[in-house]
DNA sequence: CGCGTTTTTTGATCTGGGTCAATGCGCCCA
DNA sequence: TGGGCGCATTGACCCAGATCAAAAAACGCG
């Protein structure tokens, strides 16, 4: 089962403390979060919560990924969402499980008990207030997500893919080789044919490709290297200029 | 161009006053709105703004449909986001409109300046509070709508929109003969190919199948009757008995 | 190490939905 | 009263990606 962790960190070391939920929090708000958190880890593959279940807090993640996935009873499923370190999990006010969670690398929660959130929440209006921005980003996601299930083919996914996670990795710490970058893959064949809407036989056959022309490069099975990012962003089929990323 | 209409009307009478993101607002508040607000009305199939154009209001959707769309260069577009009465169109602190945003049906919406609306929600945390809310609601739905995209068949397609728009019109007011429904579908084929990841030619051929199997009924191009809602909900592919719509 | 298990790759074939091309149907306006 | 124009429907054909099947790496694990 989870295996979890009571030991207490401190907030000053926090590796998201600048970019979660408490991201805008002063000093004494940050010790009312404090007294109502707790961590929790979880090893990669494992389930976080079932779509129905009760649950009883929110949470950021800390360090690693987790999924928010729907099933259809046949078995079909849809990634809806990948949450990376800072990434809020629940929504206030709300009970029940909508998706099914799960840890895609291990992982690591900073979990708040809901309950004493929500109130907390009414008072500090930074919490409310980055919340609010973080669903504004996460929506934009969802709907740059919803042009990639929609119209791309499934090399321009790949693609997509593979620019969306080096975008998001070099935003943090992200080792260069070069001018190219390199990164760790987070997901399985069958967790990115999950994510675009793919069979992972497809993934797997349009991976090869990439390889094959040399736009993206592999060490074992999950290290890549891009070599030219501006070569994968044309295989993106997205404008390139665009400057509405915001 | 745009007909712009300057006729001040009274919040008291407006149809959205209880949904919208003025839900909440005190007397006092809704007055400091009301200095800010302005309506304008478009024709259907006009443009409101292009991505990349400045945007300098906020608004809420009064009366008609809007759509949020991406394209392509090569012309290929995804509605990502369809706006009904009480919708929030915008986002405070983004001057810049990262969709395509046009006119469905006539509409009518209320207008904000952003500048202004921006210095408001920061002292009336009861705005802050209804759209958090509304953006939440919001990413549920791109979320069921990233499900349809990416794994679900265009037959499963179509039944879903209409039930879709069946629930969300039955929310209010829906004309039921017998017990099946009835609704004015406000999309053209084109429209809910944009929105379903399909062509026109396939929504108008699932249509067809549909209609010949007599899950829905067509009076004339536009109305849609739905004799027997189960059935159609069994077409969706969705689960049953899932209880999870918040 | 050698062997079972899981994950990934590759191959062969099939098919749902795309593409291209007519045709039909209102509806407006002269 | 009959073009003309913008949807919508229908048909014929094709192809990207699914499906089915097997081999090949990678990964423990005794």
């Amino acid at each position: 089962m989870s295996d979890i962790v009571f030991d207490h960190k401190e907030c000053g070391s926090c590796p998201i403390r600048h970019r979660a939920v408490c991201a805008r929090c002063e000093t004494d708000e940050l010790e009312e979060l404090d007294s109502i958190k707790y961590y929790r880890s979880y090893e990669a593959g494992q389930p976080i919560v079932w779509s129905g279940d009760r649950m009883d807090f929110v949470a950021s993640v800390v360090t690693g990924v987790a999924s928010l996935s729907q099933a259809m009873e046949d078995g079909r499923t849809q990634m809806v969402g990948l949450l990376l370190p800072s990434d809020f999990l629940g929504r206030p006010g709300r009970d029940v499980a909508p998706y099914d969670v799960s840890a895609v690398s291990n992982l690591t929660l900073c979990c708040f008990r809901r309950k004493p959130f929500e109130t907390l929440m009414t008072r500090t209006p930074h919490i409310a207030q980055r919340l609010l921005e973080m669903t504004l980003d996460e929506l934009d996601a969802a709907r740059e997500w919803m042009l990639i299930l929609g119209r791309k083919t499934a090399r321009e996914k790949i693609a997509s893919l593979m620019a969306i996670i080096a975008r998001r990795e070099s935003s943090l710490a992200l080792k260069s080789t070069g001018d190219g970058m390199m990164f760790e893959l987070p997901l399985t064949r069958e967790a990115m044919a999950d994510y675009l809407g793919l069979t992972l036989e497809t993934v797997s056959r349009q991976i090869s490709a990439l390889k094959r022309e040399g736009i993206i490069t592999l060490e074992g099975k999950r290290r890549v290297i891009i070599p030219d990012f501006d070569r994968l962003q044309i295989e993106t089929g997205d404008d390139m200029d665009g400057g509405m990323m915001a």
